[in-house]
DNA sequence: GCGACAG
DNA sequence: ATCTTGTCGC
């Protein structure tokens, strides 16, 4: 199979998932802990941390990370094969619970309303938000929601009024959006645009030389991943 | 055909 | 995302 049919075939996955995705809230219990993830690249290299923080005091209370080899080239709106297994294998580190996971970049506010927010909700069967920095789809109207024709399929979140720090909202899987825009407005730190889990990934992800961050290094054959503790 | 395009 | 100098603004 060459890469024309990976693609098609992703998309074509994209659009089947699309069918499942829940927007509506579907929480198993009263949101108490709240976890984002991000990748940063490096050479050949994918380093993912996953950020576990305290919902009402955004207190930081576990952090994982994971390095991988990078395995897909960025295409947009295929996300979820550059991203997907890094933040799979990096989540599995976590032992502590989470009510709630916010990815880096689109839930339903994309193409075939399935991106990688929405593609983690339902691997994982847990609700998700999508939280963007810059749009893939669809138009922000006066109002601050994010449209496609007529369909409202995220929203937008200006935190500057001259610069560009607008974040785009969009439900993963299992919530909703209102639900969504609440959560990430309150966990966002007074001064910052990006939410509280999310920063505090992008920032451990990005730092190759710390010994904390050293947990494992794996990478993929043919479907199986072999791991280095 | 042309432009736009999560990180 | 990452590569990168000086520079604008709080």
């Amino acid at each position: 199979m060459d890469n024309n049919d990976l693609y098609v075939n992703a998309r074509e996955l994209q659009k089947q998932l699309a069918k499942k995705v829940i927007i509506k809230d579907d929480f198993d219990s009263e949101i108490e802990f709240v976890c984002g993830v991000d990748v940063s690249y490096k050479k050949n290299i994918a380093q993912c941390s996953a950020v576990i923080v305290k919902y009402n005091s955004l207190e930081t209370v576990e952090v994982v990370t994971s390095k991988s080899n990078i395995e897909s080239p960025y295409i947009p709106g295929l996300f979820i094969l550059r991203e997907s297994n890094p933040i799979l294998l990096t989540l599995k580190l976590l032992k502590k619970p989470f009510q709630l996971l916010l990815i880096d970049g689109h839930g339903i506010l994309h193409p075939r309303r399935c991106g990688l927010a929405c593609y983690m909700g339902i691997t994982l069967d847990i609700p998700t938000v999508g939280v963007a920095k810059s749009l893939l789809y669809g138009s922000v109207q006066e109002n601050g929601f994010v449209k496609y024709n007529k369909e409202v399929l995220g929203y937008s979140i200006k935190r500057d009024e001259h610069l560009k720090k607008i974040i785009y909202v969009s439900t993963g899987h299992k919530v909703s959006l209102s639900t969504s825009i609440g959560v990430v407005r309150s966990i966002t730190k007074i001064g910052e645009w990006i939410p509280e889990p999310l920063r505090i990934a992008d920032i451990r992800s990005k730092d190759y030389d710390n010994k904390e961050n050293d947990q494992f290094w794996s990478f993929t054959i043919n479907d199986t991943t072999i791991r280095f503790l």
